[in-house]
DNA sequence: CATTAAAACGAACGGTCGTGCTAAATTCTC
DNA sequence: GAGAATTTAGCACGACCGTTCGTTTTAATG
């Protein structure tokens, strides 16, 4: 079957699903092998064994996650072609990722970050590598739309991602507090209004 | 002296003083009483009759930081008159309570909103309760700014307020995650779009 | 100042946390 | 299928959790 997946290598994995899940749920912090394990049926020890240490379950429950996230988000919107159509796929495929899935639970980077942003290790030395590298992919995505013409030339790419994040931000926020649904329109107003106006340089 | 300010309730302001610092920085959710007890230099079980439960312990400690926030924002904003010159001391001000703090730790309210957005109970309603009624007083302020002439009578509050709380939600995301300042004029920059070419009804 | 009420303390409770250790069970390799 | 390696379980530990209770100290009242 699989190549490389031993016996240990596939309960891990299975134990990351849960692991992703069940954080989202109480947040990354809250996260304890005890309920975890009983989650996924196995022995609080034994699971342990996994990882050797809590803070290292917490560091692969968030690179699984990340890795998730790049196939469901990044990876079909790249299938898009560059432009403001790809960065329309990419906002959409960011949103259902970050406000609209079916299982509880927002997106468990937004809710890391929020959580750790002050708690100094290596959770938050990943999280903050991941964010300064996505702020780098979504620019990189902007130009692209300069690029194709669909946005003026002298557009602030930086600027962009960083209300394009805003808008994602908010709609988490008030998507999962409020459970209404209809904010999703109001992002995806706020993404028309940054295509149609977009920040400038030297403006 | 101050008319009812019983030693009880002197003791409680100072224990909800030092309950909001300890909770931006751990979280709310991670708020320990034994911790929080410790920091305030009283014992863990006089500290505990103040509230009689964890959970009083937090939603005192969320009430408290509105208060404050009434205070450090809302109040002085409104002293400005009406209009945008209003909205842009009410961003400013808030900008500085979320993302511009001395002491550790971003915006609670913000924070715990991440936290409990999937923990049910009488937290997660105060913070909802609380979230509807701010998007209400951002909406009415930008409705005076339409009022005074400063922005388009077409202008849409709610979704304006919808962009807005994007800003400041990214600008702390980013200042806090990754330690940099030069965010805030990102803000601020956002700001300045939303008044030049704000969202307005069926654009 | 004496009396009473309020506030703070100290010790203890049952539980759960993360983490070692050792033994049993299972999977892999030849 | 035998033997080695890996994976899982069981149990115990010290620490800390929220909470209770009885006592002692402190503040308010006449």
């Amino acid at each position: 079957m699989s190549r490389t997946a031993s016996k240990g290598e596939a309960t891990r994995d299975a134990i990351l699903d849960a692991a992703i899940a069940l954080a989202r749920e109480v947040g990354l912090g809250a996260l304890t092998i005890g309920g975890l394990a009983e989650r996924v049926g196995m022995s609080k020890s034994g699971l342990f064994a996994h990882f050797g240490a809590k803070e290292e379950l917490q560091l692969a429950t968030l690179k699984a996650a990340q890795l998730r996230f790049d196939e469901q988000v990044s990876k079909v919107a790249f299938q898009a072609p560059r432009g403001v159509e790809r960065l329309r796929a990419l906002f959409e495929r960011w949103l259902s990722w970050a406000a609209a899935q079916r299982q509880p639970g927002g997106c468990l980077m937004i809710a890391a970050a929020s959580e750790f942003d002050d708690v100094p290790g290596p959770v938050r030395d990943f999280l903050a590598e991941q964010q300064r590298g996505w702020l780098l992919g979504l620019g990189r995505t902007v130009q692209f739309a300069i690029d194709s013409g669909d946005l003026p030339a002298d557009t602030d790419c930086e600027q962009f991602a960083f209300e394009l994040f805003g808008l994602i931000l908010s709609t988490h926020h008030h998507v999962r507090l409020l459970n209404d649904a209809h904010f999703l329109a109001s992002a995806r107003r706020g993404l028309e209004r940054l295509i149609v106006a977009p920040p400038r340089h030297n403006a």
